[in-house]
DNA sequence: GTGAAGC
DNA sequence: GCTTCACAACGCATG
DNA sequence: CATGCG
């Protein structure tokens, strides 16, 4: 018979086991002694001699010395997986280590679909997809796959493509559509397996087959595979350092220790996890007067911003630096969350990889009495620089109407917030009540500029006026919090007289430390004592 | 990035 | 002893 | 009630 990986997986899943086979390949140990320091071409000796005598349905796997391109091309005209290669004369290594290398003779891999066609002829479903691969944070095109699919594929795969559609391309360097078909785009989100012969000179697919969607998978973990017969030999005189190993580059910054310092966490500019954990070392005494005391929600990108990043709210079990809170929630049950306290609590979650550090309105000595309301203005795509500021400048007088002072400060992204210091003094309804009025304020105002609605669709050349930061439970983007995205922003407080010079995204790390060298422009923030009744 | 599980 | 894997959020406005 | 949104 032939090996069938597939037929395999089929039988464990359907225990009525028939003609099922056990081919047995290398003898690690025996009667107690451990083999595995013996040669390979001698530890199949010692195999092949005890299966001598064995069942039918117990087989010796006979290898093949040398003539290994013949042999290789002879297993794939057989219909085999491949061959695994192996030095007759090495010893067992229970790692990759190039004493062994699997030459598949199907490539396959996984996929990240960013769009597929519909033919003009095809009345069922999708036609083919459009596939792509990361590199960094590009998703580069690879090529299409438009067989494989089964009808039911085709209609079930543009039901699943429905919620996930788009305009634009999501590569940077997308394809044209050929005649009599029409391309469409869709969120990088879903993963699919793919069979393929080759990859051309142009980074091409060719001859891709779909195999099926992958789930858990994350699609920006995708990248273009190496098979063993194209990873290169490495000189073993130079550096031999891709990953890490037990090495220890580790630094201790406030009696931290923080392993992997070197990592690169953003690409451009170029930031190391060492540079993360030392900005937040510099900016602590600024920054904690606002983050500490505070339940959180944090942002951790331990891989880099270009990799998944995940929200994280509970403590979970061994976590360092910070202090644990129960909370009610609404239904009346009790969770965990968490807050720091000091410096170290900021250091040993940047350790962890955090990146974005999100707070509550309230401080856990008053979680029921709310004291920062933040505006957070959010324009529609695209919109005028000034158009922004103008918004910022209408939020900032709309307050001060109601004897409010107000501090501001960039999202680092594509807006500002605008920051009122409170007294602790009223419920999360009131204040929360309060904040949604003054959104609608500002929406009855100037109706064409304004909306108070979070939807994106009501949005059109509008700033919608995020004022639903300020429920409990929400948070929002701490002052002097680096943002996770493209260019290693940071959410920085500035003078309302800088409000035309400083743009949303306009403070980088590098920028914010350079400021805080000079006066605080929210020095005064907590000598405010009002209160809303 | 970490800890547990698996090899 | 080393590798692999799972895991790390959720409330609520809106229609 | 499901979904979009941050
Ligand atoms: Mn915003
Ligand atoms: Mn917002």
């Amino acid at each position: 018979g032939r090996t069938d990986f597939q037929a395999l997986q089929n039988c464990m899943k359907n225990p009525q086991v028939k003609n099922l086979t056990y081919i047995v390949f290398d003898l690690l140990a025996l009667d107690g002694t451990d083999l595995r320091g013996h040669r390979l071409i001698d530890r199949k000796e010692t195999l092949a001699a005890m299966l001598q005598d064995a069942p039918k349905n117990l087989h010796y796997s006979q290898h093949v010395r040398g003539n290994g391109r013949e042999n290789f091309h002879v297993a794939c005209e057989a219909g085999m997986e491949g061959i695994i290669g192996k030095k007759a004369d090495s010893i067992y290594s229970p790692t990759r280590n190039g004493d062994w290398i699997k030459l598949k003779c199907e490539k396959r891999q996984e996929f990240v679909i960013g769009g597929y066609t519909l033919s003009d002829k095809k009345t069922s479903g999708v036609s083919s997809l459009l596939l792509g691969i990361y590199e960094g944070e590009k998703l580069i095109y690879a090529g299409r796959a438009g067989t494989g699919l089964t009808e039911r594929d085709r209609k079930e795969l543009e039901k699943t493509f429905k919620s996930i559609k788009r305009m634009e391309p999501p590569f940077p360097l997308a394809p044209k559509p050929r005649s009599n078909e029409k391309i469409t785009w869709l969120e990088p989100e879903l993963v699919a397996e793919i069979k393929f012969a080759e990859w051309t000179e142009d980074n091409l697919l060719r001859q891709a087959s779909f195999k099926g969607l992958r789930q858990d998978k994350d699609p920006r973990d995708i990248k273009k595979e190496k098979a063993d017969d194209e990873i290169q030999p490495q000189s073993s005189a130079i550096e031999v350092e891709e990953p890490m190993k037990a090495n220890d580059n580790s630094v201790i910054i406030e009696g931290i220790t923080i392993s992997n310092p070197d990592k690169l966490i953003f690409a451009d500019p170029e930031v190391t996890k060492g540079d993360v954990v030392r900005y937040y070392a510099k900016v602590a005494e600024r920054m904690l007067p606002y983050v500490s005391h505070r339940v959180l929600s944090i942002v951790r990108c331990p891989k880099g911003i270009s990799q998944t990043c995940f929200y994280k709210k509970h403590p979970g079990p061994g976590s360092k630096g910070i202090v644990t809170i129960p909370v009610s929630s609404s239904d009346g049950e009790t969770e965990d969350y968490f807050y720091i306290e000091n410096i170290a609590g900021l250091i040993a979650e940047a350790q962890m990889g955090t990146l974005e550090f999100h707070t509550w309105g309230s401080r856990v000595d008053e979680l029921e009495k709310p004291d920062m309301m933040v505006f957070d203005l959010d324009p529609d795509e695209g919109m005028d620089l000034n158009r922004v500021r103008q918004g910022v400048r209408d939020m900032k007088n709309i307050l001060a109407e109601l004897s409010l002072s107000s501090y501001l400060k960039t999202s680092g992204g594509k807006g500002y917030h605008v920051v009122v210091p409170l007294q602790p003094a009223v419920s999360w309804d009131m204040f929360h009540d309060f904040a949604r009025r003054v959104a609608q304020v500002m929406e009855q105002k100037w109706p064409d500029l304004y909306t108070s609605n979070v939807r994106k669709a009501k949005r059109a050349d509008k700033i919608f006026i995020d004022w639903i930061r300020n429920g409990r439970g929400a948070t929002s983007i701490a002052p002097y919090s680096i943002r996770a995205r493209k260019g290693a922003t940071v959410s920085m407080p500035i003078a309302w007289d800088e409000l035309d010079t400083v743009a949303p995204d306009g403070v980088n790390m590098a920028e914010a430390i350079r400021r805080i060298g000079g006066n605080d422009p929210w020095k005064d923030f907590f000598s405010n004592k009002q209160q809303l009744k």
